[in-house]
DNA sequence: CAAAGGTATTAAACAAAATTCAAAATATAG
DNA sequence: CTATATTTTGAATTTTGTTTAATACCTTTG
């Protein structure tokens, strides 16, 4: 067996992991089942992975690579400038976030990881297991060049004009990249006692991208007021 | 043996718990180890909480409770106007994320699992457990509550004039909130290749508040411009 | 006060699921 | 074509969450 069919086989343990984890989650999928949905024996997939861990550091890394590629592709697009370039990143972002919850779920467990990891003193309290995976050290560097694409961005905003200049760009880029996160964590419909109104993704998004604009931009131009209109309190 | 008796022995159950998770973390936390904390069998713990997921959410409900205690604190304060309220919450938000690792670690868990909650959807994708236990609902509620207290605190600010009239209160606050949970996850030190800048929390905190403000504030004053210095690309 | 009934507690049994392993099948190389 | 390495399996092992049956304890009441 050459080392394409390997790959091939490995391939085919991590699409039946991510179907079951798409389904039921990481938890209630059993090693059983992916061996199953793979069509092998239960054995074989801890020759492929090393363990449970593993196999979901694998699907992380497919789901970070993924996101990574929402970064390049905004980041390559040509014409526009670096704040265009951030809205059209906090917009795909968040699609690529709200259209895969699995994967996000999976990156946003290993950025909790990597917080530890990058302190010394909480470092130790991670799964060694996670840090035996060879696809934990990939998504270290995927999630360097990541942040590298961001603060790219925001550094062409600044020298194009389009950005204030006061800011600085990775601290700018991070804050940025903390509201995108957060904001997955937010949305969906969330009800207010017997009010029927309802802060739901979809006329949350608009307002958000507009605040992130203003915190870039160097003035804000006044909109109509709005005050009470719409708001529960 | 009366009521207080028995809250008495929940208590030590659950201290021993949230030890172990502060400890080991969850998973690695065996039922056992939390028995032995609490100088009981084993077999207790499974008749003052149902299973390990029902004793998490009792743990996840300390954790936001403490965190619902630091937007009450807030909003109860006299002579702020509502900028100040929310800088001054979003210092204490922090504290309260970055002392409480685990805490924190739970309730975003718990905001994971709510966003599945809230949409018909997905909602049966949740574990059963989660769902049985009295502390999710709990949960609800506490949540619920954090909201209204970070709306009322744009509204108020609306209304004093320290924030921009044409904004809503409640995107205004959920972008806040946004802020504030992606802050946690991606702080600490990130190294960048072998430069020795690091973003670290330390450093990274002030620009962040200061962005927020901008976000609110209705005209920006610029300080001293900074392009390039102290940037990485 | 003693019997009855409920409540709390334990230790051992059970079950589910991750992981390991020894043996068998298959492929590769000389 | 034989020897060696790699792949694959199914069963054994282990770990750990959960259940249970028996026991101790406490409270009420006749």
């Amino acid at each position: 067996m050459g080392a394409q069919e390997r790959t091939q086989k490995e391939k085919l343990i991590l699409e039946s992991a991510i179907k079951l984890f798409m389904e039921k989650g990481f938890h209630a999928t059993k090693m059983d089942d992916v061996a199953k949905g793979a069509k092998i024996s239960k054995g074989l997939t801890y020759f492929y992975y090393k363990n449970k861990e593993d196999l979901y550091m694998a699907v992380t890394r497919k789901a970070f690579e993924g996101l990574k590629d929402v970064f390049r592709e905004v980041f390559r697009s040509k014409g526009k400038n670096g704040m265009q370039m951030l809205v059209d990143l906090v917009q795909k972002y968040l699609d690529y976030s709200l259209q895969n919850r699995m994967y996000y779920d999976a990156i946003l467990n290993f950025l909790g990881v990597l917080s530890l990891y990058n302190d010394e003193n909480t470092r130790q309290k991670i799964d060694p297991l996670i840090l035996e995976s060879v696809h934990f050290q990939k998504l270290l560097d995927i999630h360097h060049d990541c942040g590298k694409f961001g603060i790219q961005m925001v550094s062409q905003g600044i020298k194009d004009g389009s950005i204030r200049p006061e800011l600085q760009p990775e601290i700018t880029f991070y804050t940025i990249w903390s509201m995108l996160i957060g904001y997955e964590r937010l949305s969906g419909p969330v009800n207010y006692e017997n009010k029927e109104i309802k802060i739901h993704i979809d006329n949350w998004k608009p307002g958000f991208i507009k605040l992130m604009q203003d915190m870039l931009k160097g003035t804000i131009q006044a909109t109509k007021p709005n005050i009470v209109q719409g708001s529960l309190f």
